[in-house]
DNA sequence: CTGAAAGCGCTAACAT
DNA sequence: ATGTTAGCGCTTTCAG
């Protein structure tokens, strides 16, 4: 197990074999102006021949820049890793980090040492950080926002701080958006299946289904919560058909649970959508995976994700970024209703 | 958008105000034996009265020691990223490495500048790398080995080094074990539906697969190409079926193609497993969410993240560490066969 | 057991 | 346009 740790080259022997200054050298490599092109050339191919390659971490020492941003993901949340949205949040993320020249570190907050993580990202360790919470524990690092550039991956549901930056979809209207296109549909017996009622996106669709009844003057009684998950959907189909009331839609938070109620609703003999329409939340592979497919709201996942670091990165640049920036959501039919 | 970058208190702070040399501070705060008890509770005291935080930078420069591993993910590869076991197997990494002082740097490996990520391992910004690949560029990576310490995730394609450690499950082996299953239930018409021919893994389990059918004397041509998705599935069984020769049994190399499978033998009016018994691979949530539920063989996603994790520490820490790491797979039954 | 001194490799004024 | 001079905050011999 012998491994060539060859030490690698520094900017000092680049300086040398350029015969210039290694504050020339380092002009070239931080692509500074003000540098004769010749030298430049002679400094390139010096780094060439010497396959140079910056120390990270004493740039990071003399300039006190770090060009890290940390992922912060709360330790209950991290088990969504496989929620195709989180997932996609997180590859949006990854992919527009990659054009630039930050690095992106994945913080796990372990719920047993809190303060570990809050040490890491007070300890000058990043230049800014994404918080992706699924819970409201998100909370906890919403004070953060004042020591450094912070965005969040949906809207916290903690008090809003004047440095808090989010990025978001307009739940409420989403969420109303689809019931109504059940009610247009004829619908009068509408039931939700909520999302986590200790997260933004679950309390604002919930609000939204609701809204959207009391505008057509219909009940808004048919509500059980879920969980995000197919097992929870099916579940709380259960407990809603359960109620022996009459029941001719369903709008669920997310495909997932949309999902799982399909499969229940077919198990209790009930047709999709003849008897009960679905509809759903996010436009993932479940919706395009159920039969009947379903009738669902797209958010962009993956923009999402874009959007937090591109966001993060204007934040560290010092550019004027909006406290809250909104993706769009769009309605797309298939043969759940 | 005024940010408090309140500069934090250093390790000089810290040692005057414990009335000690910097020498000190840096042994106390590295756990180092040979300090009084009571320095140490001086220091320790500072430190808290400070909210201390040691500066990362300057310790990797001085300690050429950078506590953060990488783990490489392909661009082609990123795109999985919503793949229930990628997904399972990161989040294992990331809980493995939360428990210990390392950081995890996620990289993309952009195709089109394969020398950013390169130099970036190179440069010693890392003390060790792990490589999740779906595909055969893993090549490209496997020469990295002799300069630090490299985990794949998965055996690459590539030809082995001596440095290449890697963690995986032997898919020869649980294919054939899932396909004697079928061949113990009486099937003897078995397909099977392949998973991408430029992974070991879908090699392997066409291997397995074919082997199975060999010793018992049964044909082996029963094979389409899929490629690990719920489409890829579907569209392989439809191939499958067009053939006209008859089925009655399927082995696909993930749930997920099961998945698309079981959709496309219901549509086609086919019962599961009265007409065709299914089993599948992973036993992730597309084996419960399917109708019915999929037999499957089970292997261990998280812990495939944890053992890479844990394999790549131990190797920074120079000890021996097996070249091979097999996690045990399981056939789990339910009622697709 | 503790302190002094010398850097780690790079950037950033300040000169020139 | 380029070089000089100081560090950035920490670890690490080497003394004692």
């Amino acid at each position: 197990m012998s491994i060539d740790h060859g030490s690698a080259p520094t900017l000092e022997k680049v300086a040398e074999l350029a015969g210039v200054s290694r504050s020339t050298v380092s002009r070239v490599v931080n692509a500074s102006p003000r540098v004769k092109p010749e030298v430049i050339r002679a400094v390139n191919d010096a780094i060439q021949k010497l396959g140079y390659v910056p120390n990270r971490a004493a740039r990071t020492l003399a300039s006190r820049r770090t060009q890290a941003i940390a992922l912060v993901i709360p330790e209950n949340t991290a088990r969504f890793f496989a929620d195709p949205f989180f997932a996609s949040v997180i590859q949006g993320v990854a992919f527009r980090l990659a054009q630039t020249d930050y690095t992106l570190t994945l913080l796990i907050a372990a719920e047993g040492d809190p303060g570990k993580t809050r040490r890491y990202l007070q300890g000058g360790n990043v230049d800014g950080m994404l918080v992706l919470s699924h819970h409201n524990d998100d909370a906890s690092y919403v004070d953060l926002a004042g020591r450094l550039p912070v965005v969040f991956g949906g809207r916290p549901m903690s008090r809003e701080s004047e440095n808090v930056h989010v990025v978001d979809v307009d739940n409420i209207d989403a969420a109303s958006r689809a019931t109504r296109h059940l009610i247009e549909r004829g619908r009068t017996r509408i039931a939700h299946i909520t999302g986590r009622r200790d997260m933004a996106a679950g309390i604002d669709r919930l609000t939204g289904w609701r809204r959207a009844l009391d505008e057509a003057g219909l009940p808004a009684e048919l509500v059980e919560d879920g969980d995000f998950t197919p097992e929870g959907g099916a579940a709380a189909m259960r407990r809603l058909l359960d109620r022996g009331e009459p029941i001719d839609a369903v709008f669920a938070a997310s495909d997932q649970m949309a999902f799982g109620a399909l499969n229940l609703l077919r198990e209790r003999g009930m047709r999709v959508p003849d008897d009960v329409a679905v509809i759903g939340f996010d436009n993932n592979s479940y919706a395009i995976s159920s039969r009947p497919e379903l009738t669902t709201v797209e958010q962009p996942s993956i923009e999402f994700g874009t959007a937090m670091a591109e966001a993060l990165v204007r934040l560290i640049d010092g550019e004027e970024v909006d406290t809250l920036t909104l993706l769009p959501t769009r309605l797309v039919q298939r043969a759940s209703t």
